[in-house]
DNA sequence: CTGTTAGCGCATTCAC
DNA sequence: GTGAATGCGCTAACAG
């Protein structure tokens, strides 16, 4: 059951006639080494192909130098893109990734953030789920201070009272306020707005500026067109026909995401609507689907690079103790295609 | 610089009146504690929210329990379908995955090969990169077969000759078979095969396999019907343009990968075709854009769930130094939906 | 059942 | 510039 490996600083160090400390200074480069020496061992380290043991390191240096990514779902374009971007960025610096879906489960979720404390990562970028929820239970609550005590954690685009963690977040609302600009520019008066769900605060924040903007502009909005089914395509096809059954539609229709949008613009193809002439279509995250589904879904996009730099630049701040803002957001952008046009009815 | 942290089992045994060792028992479950003890264990564990340091733990058993997955690019569905699969079966079996983006960059992919290696991984699962190379270079060769002295890696939908390590692939070949079959069942003679690159072991084989089969079948093909501009949507759109600036055209496309076939569906719908009417397209992947994209794209499905677990478990049994098939082949299967039909010319 | 001891592999004092 | 000794936090003999 033990592994096989076997080759230590120490082998090095004695087929090199050196002590322990001299591998370890050649290896490190913390200390010079006269040359006779240095050479054999960095002979004896290709020979043996050897790699030094980061677990011993890390437990001595009290630093892994690996960072924890928890979110929930790496299938979602949106967080895949992210985690790319954050991966990327923390390479940079010098860290690894852990990457940890918590499936859109407490109880994983909660394990994951256990495991990656016990496996001492240095810090924590943490997505979606407990830090999404509009009302917290205290559990989630405290499984989150808890960690912290622990190690830094970032939260991006989410939040929790009561815990000491710092956030990053793009500008959603502003987003939400130029789509709905954009699509009053089309004339549009009468929106409806899918997807996502109740209580998760990217739906309900959404929601929130969405009303607060339809009735600033005295525009219509009846609550039956707003539904909300999920993230999920299959989530904006069900949402679409709800909209469908409905007297009196909306000319045009903003959705939480770009799947739940190619849900709709489906659905509404199904049943003869054509896109954007009949209905104009917003996406959110401007994921590569925005860009490819036809006709092309005009979406709002997060600066993801930006984003992922100031996740990391924040989280490897915390680690060295520095002082860092306590929220930082990023500018969003709408990128226009083919999905929005004059209202036609 | 150093972390704050701190409690130990030392603490905790020192506070609860035992030795260490019976700290760690109750940790762990390894032995029996009598009652008045293990209490004040359990409570000051709770007390502190103390956590045991796995570095530690892993550096005295030689076990990490985490495995690294090294694939191309997280962002392409069918890698993170597959990485999500993957890494809910491992953590079944009380593993922890670290997820590396190679990046499609060979220097990437080695320094995470050596890193995984240093961070003690118990094993990795690798795919793409180098091991669909149909001519890997020596160096890429020996990169592995030096990995391959420190942790068994397994293989999926790849290969490295000279290396030992196992393989687990999903019949892309007989996948291409059922395709043609289908077509060949709606009448189709003239058939083209696009995207992916030449070079790339997965490319290479479909086409052997479809040149084959077409041979065979005694139908038509020609080599300006194959073309090949990588795996991207851009690709596919690129490789259909080729397709439709030719005299003669097929009259099905198959295409590497849903990407492409997304991105040839919206060339050839953009040149006034109708798809499936006018041109038959495959996909293969079967990701969840092929159900999704309109028509509805046919393509093949790599039984992601079986492909997973049978990668995981030989894996596994690979670590506790059990004897494992070499290689593993998954069968595949066809979903058909909506992008092929009936020859109309 | 429980405490003492040693050692996993490494980096860093501290003498020399 | 180099070697010997120590300890990071934990588990597993080994005694008792």
């Amino acid at each position: 059951m033990l592994k096989k490996d076997g080759v230590t600083i120490y082998h090095i160090a004695k087929e090199a006639n050196v002590s322990p400390a001299t591998v370890s200074r050649v290896l490190t480069g913390s200390a010079n080494v006269r040359e006779p020496a240095k050479s054999r061992v960095l002979k004896l380290i290709d020979k043996y192909n050897f790699k030094p043991n980061v677990m011993a390191q890390s437990l001595y240096l009290k630093q892994s130098k690996m960072l924890g990514i928890i979110l929930p779902d790496i299938d979602h374009p949106f967080y895949s893109m992210l985690a790319k971007e954050l991966e990327r960025q923390a390479l940079e610096k010098g860290y690894t990734c852990l990457l940890c879906n918590s499936m859109q489960n407490f109880a994983i979720e909660q394990s994951y953030l256990d495991n990656l404390i016990s496996r001492q990562v240095d810090g924590i970028v943490f997505l979606g789920g407990r830090i999404n929820q509009t009302n917290p239970t205290d559990e989630l609550r405290d499984g989150m201070i808890n960690a912290l005590k622990h190690v830094p954690i970032v939260l991006v685009n989410g939040k929790m009272d009561g815990a000491d963690a710092h956030i990053i977040r793009t500008d959603e609302a502003n987003g939400m306020r130029r789509l709905l600009d954009l699509l009053g520019h089309h004339g549009h008066r009468k929106i409806g707005l899918i997807g996502g769900e109740i209580g998760v605060s990217s739906t309900d924040e959404k929601i929130e500026v969405f009303k607060q903007v339809m009735k600033q502009k005295g525009w219509t909005y009846k609550d039956e067109w707003i539904v909300n089914s999920g993230y999920s395509i299959q989530g904006g096809e069900q949402d679409a026909l709800s909209l469908l059954h409905l007297d009196e539609k909306p000319t045009a229709v903003m959705c939480i995401n770009d799947f739940v949008a190619i849900g709709a613009i489906k659905m509404f193809q199904k049943f003869g609507l054509k896109i954007p002439n009949d209905m104009s279509v917003t996406g959110f995250d401007d994921t590569y689907l925005a860009e490819h589904f036809p006709p092309g879904v005009t979406s709002v996009n997060h600066n993801y690079q930006l984003l992922a730099k100031k996740t990391i630049e924040t989280l490897i701040g915390l680690i060295a103790q520095e002082e860092q803002e306590r929220e930082t957001v990023i500018p969003t952008f709408v990128t226009v295609r083919n999905s929005c046009e004059e209202r036609q009815s």
